[in-house]
DNA sequence: AAATACCCTACTGTTTTTGTCAAGTATTAT
DNA sequence: ATAATACTTGACAAAAACAGTAGGGTATTT
């Protein structure tokens, strides 16, 4: 369950090496598609979406590629999957659009709410800088002392 | 992103009603059915692995119903999510069946099992019992120190 | 035996996911 | 200028996952 979508996850895999370019070296598409296995075409679709949040910017034209807009310890896992993925919301009742009539009522509301916040903070923590350090650990997330529905 | 199923959701919420139940009255998914608004025949699907995988039991014939097969403070929302959408893995790579080759070589794949294992360890510190109570709160979940990639 | 209630398998329409393809725009080097 | 490089954009399609229906069968009670 809770399944990643490969937009997601390759999404975080090209913005690790466009952050192993930064600040220096912008990285093409071919070399990202060739270093982590990803056809050139899908990474477009990903690249776009990503530059127009404005975690990246491109440079055209040869000797181009992508370059991170802000430093590696600026942008977070969470941002990331948040364009590519929207929002963490486990039920559609818990999406920003989509209301749910049976809210107030419903005995597992904030349950996945609950869920739902404790995933975003995890992610937030989590930097790519981090991440190209190799250590990332979980720190105490709490989200709330206690809940009463 | 991270969107729960309908069988996994509504599973929950059919576990709620036949614990309200417990342990006296065998519930039928009739009475689910219109507490939870969840057609028969749907249910009927879900509360036959939730049956096989032994959370709860059912009793034929009029005055039947479904009942928990052990207390409600015993039976964790994970187990129930196990069952309905299988163990908790953001990308095929954690699947217990698929393994990947990049795996060694892979940048994220600690971070996604680290992820992964917070949702775990939190959707197991919740039972149908804190469900029904209306508190439940989350424990500093804390998978470990530090990863070393 | 009639009524109740669970059991089981198959099937189908819809939505989401996972990409591909083709044509266009901007920049640099020669 | 012109060619080569590299990003930009929108349309499209196969495949998988999801959400749910349908229909017949079995067991138990009254
Ligand atoms: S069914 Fe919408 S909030 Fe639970
Ligand atoms: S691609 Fe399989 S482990 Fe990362």
């Amino acid at each position: 369950m809770l399944r990643l979508s490969t937009k997601g996850q390759y999404g975080v895999r090209a913005m690790y090496e466009i952050a192993r370019g930064y600040p220096e070296t912008p990285v093409t598409i071919k070399e990202i598609s060739e270093r982590q296995d990803v056809s050139v075409a899908y990474l477009e679709q990903i690249l776009n979406k990503l530059r127009k949040a404005g975690l990246i910017k491109s440079i055209k034209g040869p000797g181009g590629g992508y370059i991170l807009n802000r430093s590696a310890d600026k942008i977070s896992i969470a941002s990331i999957l948040n364009e590519l993925e929207g929002p963490v919301a486990l039920t559609s009742c818990l999406d920003p659009e989509g209301g749910c009539v049976r809210v107030d009522s419903c005995v597992t509301h904030l349950l996945w709410k609950a869920l739902g916040e404790q995933v975003e903070a995890f992610l937030k923590t989590i930097t790519l800088k981090n991440l190209m350090a190799g250590d990332f650990y979980s720190q105490e997330v709490k989200v709330k002392d206690k809940v009463k529905v």
